[in-house]
DNA sequence: ATTGTATATCGCAATATTACGATAAAAGTT
DNA sequence: AACTTTTATCGTAATATTGCGATATACAAT
């Protein structure tokens, strides 16, 4: 039906999946990358960077903003947007402590 | 619109948003993870274990196995399924250098 | 042979995502 | 003040995802 049941998963099952969903589409990654090679950049940067209207950058800006991986703040009339640190090594760690639980072997 | 622009990013950056997708939906990760500690399990297995229908499971599980996280072998009536250990750390090895690329600070 | 178990696939309905034009709001420029 | 730049949001269309019932197929068991 294209609504997931998250009441059938646990809080950290549901975390990681919208932690994978802010990396599961390419122009968020593209923007990741352009932000870490910049340091930072703003919504028109992006916009000559990557083909697509200046809406769409802002909602995917919107998304990653929300996920917290990334920050805005406030510089005159634009928005310069970066990594957030803390949110990103948290988020790697997130990965990690799942990546980890597998070790070894298989059927 | 729905369709994603693939031809306006790189081969990396469409094959990294692939990967993640896998785990953007909690039941994949559920799946998972059950399968990380049941070490392989069956289809009929994930009903009971989650409450979705077994057509559902059978869904989630072919996305999984297309992008090559687990894999399948045929016992009998019965599929086993268990996670491709090459593959896995293949994945943790492509988040993990996504990851560090962004080192220190921020604006 | 018939019945039961396990899974995959099809077809559909409900919902979500992606993309963008149009517009609005806020700050800088002339 | 009028104009430009920059961004966010709204509304909408196109497409994708999620979920499941209803099958179809394959093997196992009786």
């Amino acid at each position: 039906m294209g609504i997931t049941k998250a009441d059938l998963f646990s809080e950290v099952q549901n975390e990681m999946a919208a932690v994978a969903k802010a990396f599961s589409h390419p122009a968020r990654v593209a923007i990741i990358e352009h932000l870490i090679k910049a340091n930072a950049c703003i919504n028109s940067d992006l916009v000559q960077e990557l083909g697509l209207a200046q809406a769409t950058i802002s909602q995917h800006l919107r998304e990653l903003k929300e996920i917290g991986i990334i920050q805005g703040t406030i510089e005159g009339s634009r928005m310069n947007y970066c990594i957030n640190p803390g949110r990103w090594k948290q988020v790697q760690a997130q990965f990690n402590t799942l990546f980890d639980q597998f070790k070894g072997s298989c059927c």
